[in-house]
RNA sequence: GGUGCUUUCGUCUAGUGGCCUAGGACAACGGCCUCUCACGCCGUAAACCCGGGUUCGACUCCCGGUAGCACUACCA
C-alpha cells in the first residue's frame, strides 16, 4: 500500500533559522508538493537551556516570506499549530513521551542511570575514548548495577536521573538512504544514548524525534547529513517500539560549507565575509546580537529560493532559472548531490540581478521609492519632483547595472540632486583645456534650441562638433560631467530628456561657473 | 583516536563504459559596442585527487590510499 507522503521540517528554536536549515525546509517542501503530500512544521524545543525567545516566530515568518507553505503544525496563520497530530511543540508533549519511555523501560530496552554529569566528565578524562555502552554500563551507577530497592530509594529521594537506550552490541544496522544508498554500521560504536532527562522532564532529540515522526505519520525524513551517523540508532529505536514496518524513509542532505577554507557554514562566516547567513534579520534577545538577513539586504525571496535550490540539487541540462513551480515539478531526491556545497555568495547576487531584471520599470520604481534612501540626499523631502512615470523611466535606464533595488539610488542620484561638486578622477581624465570654451559655445546653442527631444539635440550637436572638429568624446564627456558630476550614467540624451531644458542649462551654467 | 559519508574547472555543477577534443553557470581575464560607467555580445584561461585492477575501451565499474567533511553531549 502506498503511504501518503508526509514530511516535516523540525527546527529547534535556538536562534535565527540558518540558511542551511532553510534549504532543508525547501527540499522537504518541494518533495511534499510534488507528491501531493503534507508539509509539517514541528518545533523541537526539548533543550530548555538553549531556548531563545522569538526564534519560533522568526522561523515561521522566514518560511512564509520565502513562500514555503506549511500544511500542518506551527505556522504564521496558526502559531499554536493546526492539524490532527498536535501539539506540535515538543515541550507540550511531555505526557506522550513519558508513556513511551515507560514502555521501553518495562520491556528492558532502556534503563535508568544516575551518573551525574560530573562523574561522566571524570570518566571521560580518566579513560580515553570512554563510551557509555555494553562494555562499560556495568561499571556505572544505573538500574542494571543497583538493586531494585536502591533504585526505588533513589527515585523516592528525587535523585536526578536519565533513561538510556540499551544498545545490543555487535549487530550490523543498515539504513536505506534515498540519496546515499545503503549505509551500514555496527551497533558497538553506538553508545547508550540518553533518551530522557528527569532534570526538565523532557526527552532528548532521539526519542522525541522517533515518537513524533511515528505518531505524526511521517513518510520521509529529509534532513541534514549531520544526522547520518545517528540514523542507525533511530532505526534501532523504531525496532524497539515495533514500528519498523512504518518507519519513514531517510534522505540525508549534503551540508552547506564555508565559501573559503573548510568546515560547515556558520553564523561567524557571514559576519567575517560580509553576507547574510539568515533569511531575515534577527535580534537575539538572549545575547543582544543582531544578525543580518537576506530580506533586509534587498534580496527577493524567489532569488533566494532559486539560489538555494541549486546548492545541492541540479537537474540534467543547463537550466539555471527556476520558479518555485518548476522546482516542484522537477525536483527529485536522487539528483541531490552527495557532497557538501561551498556557499557561493556571488552567485546569489547574480540570481537577484536576474529576478530584478524581470520586474517592470513601474514595479521597480515603487520598490525604489519604498526604500526611502533617496530621502537623506534630497533633504528628507516627502516627494520627488518627478511624476512616478518619469521615475519608472529613470529606473529603466539603469536597472541592468544593479543587483539590488537598494543600489539604484547611487545610479540615479544625479537625476534628483544637481551636482555641487565634481568627481576628481573624472575631471582629471575628461575635463580638458578647451572644455570650458566648448561648453560655453554649446550652451548658447542649447539655449536657442526649441525642440528638446533626443533626436533634435542629436541633430543639433553632432554636426556642430563634426564641423568644428572638436571631437565627440571630448565635448560629450565634459557635458556629462556638468550634468552628472562624474563620468558615469546612461546615454547623455536620456539624461537631458529627463532633466529637461531648464535644468540642463542650469547645470551647465553652474559647472562653468566653478570649473576652469 | 574511532565510525561513517564524500571527492569533475577557484565555486555550483552536467556527465550512469565509446557521443568527452569533458558541457553550462558564477567569478576572473581579453575584445567588440561606445560620449562615460555599466549591460549585452564574442572570446580566453580553468577540472576528471592518486595508484592498482576489470574491459577492446574508463571521468564513468571494483579495490586500496590521500584529502575533505560529519558524528563521537543529560545539544539539536
Amino acid at each position: 500500500m502506498e503511504r501518503k507522503v508526509r514530511v516535516r521540517f523540525a527546527p529547534s528554536p535556538t536562534g535565527a533559522l540558518h540558511i542551511g536549515g532553510v534549504r532543508t525546509a525547501l527540499y522537504n517542501y518541494l518533495f511534499a508538493r510534488q507528491h501531493g503530500g503534507d508539509m509539517l512544521l514541528r518545533i523541537e524545543d526539548t533543550d530548555s537551556t538553549r531556548f531563545v525567545p522569538g526564534a519560533e516566530q522568526y522561523i515561521t515568518e522566514a518560511l512564509h516570506w520565502l513562500g514555503i507553505e506549511i500544511d500542518e503544525g506551527i505556522c504564521v496563520d496558526a502559531p499554536d499549530g493546526k492539524g490532527e497530530h498536535g501539539p506540535y511543540r515538543q515541550s507540550e508533549r511531555r505526557g506522550i513521551y513519558n508513556q513511551y519511555v515507560k514502555y521501553l523501560l518495562d520491556n528492558k530496552r532502556a534503563y535508568i542511570a544516575f551518573d551525574t554529569p560530573e562523574e561522566l566528565e571524570k570518566k571521560r578524562q580518566e579513560i580515553p575514548n570512554f563510551q557509555y555502552d555494553a562494555s562499560t554500563r556495568l561499571q556505572m551507577v544505573n538500574s542494571l548495577t543497583l538493586s531494585e530497592e536502591e533504585v526505588h530509594q533513589r527515585l523516592e529521594n528525587g535523585d536526578q536521573f536519565v533513561v538510556r537506550f540499551l544498545v545490543e552490541p555487535n549487530e550490523n544496522v543498515t539504513v536505506h538512504d534515498l540519496i546515499r544508498g545503503e549505509v551500514t554500521i555496527n551497533s558497538s560504536i553506538l553508545d547508550d544514548k540518553v533518551l530522557y532527562k528527569s532534570a526538565d522532564d523532557l526527552p532528548t532529540y532521539h526519542l522525541a524525534n522517533i515518537v513524533d515522526d511515528h505518531l505524526m505519520e511521517i513518510s520521509h525524513v529529509i534532513r541534514g547529513e549531520e544526522w547520518l551517523p545517528s540514523a542507525p540508532l533511530h532505526v534501532l529505536l523504531y525496532r524497539a517500539f515495533g514500528w519498523e514496518d512504518t518507519m519513514p524513509q531517510f534522505a540525508h542532505l549534503p551540508l552547506l560549507l564555508k565559501p573559503d577554507g573548510n568546515g560547515k557554514l556558520s553564523k561567524r562566516d557571514g559576519d567575517r565575509l560580509g553576507f547574510p547567513v539568515f533569511p531575515l534579520e534577527f535580534h537575539n534577545e538572549k545575547d543582544g546580537t543582531i544578525s543580518s538577513g537576506y530580506r533586509e539586504s534587498g534580496y527577493y525571496p524567489e532569488a533566494v529560493i532559486n539560489f538555494l535550490a541549486l546548492l545541492g540539487w541540479h537537474n540534467t541540462g543547463d537550466q539555471e532559472m527556476y520558479s518555485m513551480e518548476e522546482l516542484i515539478q522537477q525536483f527529485s531526491l536522487d539528483r541531490v548531490s552527495k557532497s557538501g556545497a561551498k556557499f557561493d555568495y556571488e552567485k546569489g547576487k547574480w540570481f537577484n540581478h536576474q529576478y530584478l531584471l524581470r520586474r517592470s520599470d513601474e514595479e521597480l520604481a515603487e520598490e525604489f521609492l519604498a526604500t526611502g534612501n533617496w530621502k537623506q540626499a534630497t533633504g528628507a523631502q516627502s516627494t520627488l519632483h518627478y511624476p512616478q512615470s518619469t521615475i519608472a523611466k529613470i529606473i529603466g535606464l539603469v536597472k541592468e547595472r544593479v543587483n539590488f533595488v537598494s543600489e539604484l539610488w547611487e545610479q540615479v542620484d544625479f537625476f534628483f540632486v544637481a551636482p555641487k561638486e565634481f568627481d576628481e578622477k573624472s575631471l582629471k581624465k575628461r575635463w580638458k583645456e578647451d572644455s570650458h570654451a566648448r561648453l560655453t559655445e554649446m550652451l548658447s546653442l542649447l539655449e536657442a534650441q526649441e525642440d528638446w527631444s533626443a533626436e533634435a539635440l542629436d541633430a543639433l550637436i553632432l554636426p556642430w562638433i563634426e564641423k568644428n572638429e572638436y571631437g565627440l568624446g571630448n565635448v560629450m564627456n565634459a557635458f556629462r560631467i556638468c550634468l552628472v558630476g562624474a563620468a558615469r550614467g546612461p546615454h547623455i540624451w536620456s539624461i537631458t530628456d529627463i532633466l529637461g531644458k531648464e535644468e540642463t542649462l542650469a547645470r551647465v551654467r553652474y559647472a562653468l561657473s566653478v570649473l576652469k
